[in-house]
DNA sequence: GTGAAAGCGCTAACAA
DNA sequence: TTGTTAGCGCTTTCAC
């Protein structure tokens, strides 16, 4: 079984080809693929005939020998990311960058960094092989390839965990508001006992989601008191809810870091006879497959992921293109109502 | 705001500065670079070092433009695929090939390939951007670009439509098996009128899983006659479930060809006031969330997506670089047994 | 074993 | 408005 039939079959049309073929100059051609503005109608309509009759298509090594620009934007993704592969949340920023950049002249080259072969995404970076990069730190806060972008433009999904130590650019989701308003949802609907389970505080999700909850408690003047931590899986939620449950305080409503942790909380509200949102009302954040397919369904907060990675790429292509942009962008976040907290008597 | 400080600020080290620093010639220092054979030893080392010194890394795009090869290899997503971002099955895959990518000298290219574009994909194609092309097209048996693979190779996930008509390389999961497999164990665990709720017809892998019913209920001599068909989702299992159970026929076992439409068929069979598994035992196909956060936890076949992606990868490179490769190649799948089909008496 | 020189296909001054 | 010319950084005969 042999293979690879060599791209010899198709002679790829040059420059030249055309050139000749439209009895004009090679500088000419140039000018009329790259739509400079001087050059005389008569002879572009000829040129494009040529490129048609021919099939011509520039040649992108060429081009970027001489540009300087690879027309190449790098997605850089954590191995561990790679390998937990159970997250729709990143598979939809990567599309959201995909279908962005699938409009313009920019092509998407997927980069797996791994710690061991940190470098080899470094060098790759600096060798000159793209025009900028995008870092999904998948919402840890890591943004340790700043320095690189003395070099090349970067920017980054999520913001890092001390913004005062970073001048990075960076597209984040509004965890602070969207935890706010997934409480106040839970206040509205006549519950004031709200518990929390938070998430890990080294992480800007985990730290931003505490304070929406903080500060909407503290605005309708409920005491922000009930507090736990979790790890965002089942498991920790569910010890975490084990935990509020033990303190003997009356809980009508507990909203979670993420979908995750409230289907951990789900089962141990269960398993001791309490009812949602009847005696507990519930609601968490992410808007992914444990909420929608938990009984009952989960009201959540929605966090616009495909928006977030087209985003990512905008904010990009901007810097790259020279144009003003802002340094950090936050996309907004939409409440879901579902079953766990509807009202009491409805 | 400004931006995209110009990669100027690092005056990236050309293979004449690493000549110079090292006292040789370029042909000696592009030697080294690509380890050919005949170097002597005192020379490489000192090469090395200046390549080290410099922070050398070699530019693509002139590489390329010499060679005729760009190390860069095209995954062609439809778009339609992009924007269902709830395909876990379709990211892993993407991973899969992410990752054994990342070993080797290539750069994976993303192109969404949409309608209304395809010719842009085609042109990127046919325009010597990549060296080869991998089309992910999710299990639809579309193998539109095989005239492509005149100009360069193609691989394919999924088989064709009709394997006659076509003479593409593809990687596949082996349905047939692994649907005979879930039938088989659901015999084994006593049940013998086993009904099928089968997928679209004239996709592959809903052709494929109906067969795999058939030849194990053939194999065991049982009547392969409850049939319904869906579509995949979980809306269509269900009606199908209903179709099948108001046939009147006694019914102890489902075998479902994905898990939503298992999902679909369990609200079914709750909703008709029968058990799982007690009443009836149920067994889906892909192993996603669906069947794993179902209640009771769904047997299913797993697919292997990560290798999936992993080895069209591998068959796509082999034949780039003209090693023998087959033509077709089967992954194996494998049963995840879990409790809807637990023997009656356990 | 090493160097000199030509050229890959294109863009961008500079001339005309 | 168009053509001429000189490279971009690398690989690769061909001499030595």
């Amino acid at each position: 079984m042999s293979s690879g039939r060599g791209r010899d079959a198709h002679p790829a049309p040059t420059l030249e080809m055309v050139a000749a073929a439209a009895g004009v100059s090679r500088a000419t051609v140039s000018r009329v693929v790259n739509a400079a503005p001087n050059v005389s109608d008569a002879i572009a309509e000829a040129v494009n005939e040529a490129i048609l009759k021919l099939n011509y298509v520039p040649n992108r090594a060429a081009r970027s020998l001489v540009s300087r620009r690879t027309q190449v934007i790098a997605l850089v993704v954590p191995e561990t990311t790679a390998k937990l592969f159970s997250d729709p949340f990143f598979a939809t920023v990567v599309q959201g960058v995909a279908l962005y950049l699938s409009d313009t002249d920019f092509t998407l080259n997927m980069l797996i960094a791994s710690e061991m072969r940190s470098d080899k995404t470094r060098r790759y970076l600096l060798g000159g092989n793209a025009d900028g990069a995008l870092v999904v730190s998948h919402h840890e806060g890591d943004h340790s390839y700043d320095r690189l972008d003395l070099s090349l433009p970067i920017v980054y999904g999520g913001r890092p965990l001390l913004e005062s130590e970073s001048e990075s650019y960076f597209v984040d989701v509004d965890n602070v508001a969207g935890a706010a308003e997934a409480t106040e949802h839970l206040i509205a609907t006549g519950r004031r006992s709200i518990a929390t389970i938070a998430g890990p505080q080294d992480m800007p999700p985990g730290f931003d989601r505490l304070r929406g909850w903080r500060r909407a408690m503290d605005s309708a003047g409920l005491p922000a008191a009930l507090v736990e931590y979790g790890d965002f899986t089942p498991d920790s939620g569910a010890e975490a809810m084990r935990r509020l449950l033990d303190r003997g305080e009356p809980i009508d409503g507990l909203f979670a870091a993420n979908d995750q942790m409230a289907a951990g909380a789900y089962s141990v509200i269960l398993e001791r006879g309490l009812r949602i949102p009847h005696d507990i009302a519930v609601a968490g954040f992410d808007n992914n497959y444990f909420g929608s397919t938990a009984v009952p369904a989960l009201t959540t907060i929605d966090q616009p992921s495909l928006e977030l990675g087209r985003t990512m790429a905008e904010v990009l292509v901007r810097r790259i293109e020279g144009k003003p942009v802002d340094r950090v962008t936050m996309m907004p976040t939409s409440l879901v109502v579902r079953a766990s907290t509807a009202p009491r008597d409805a």
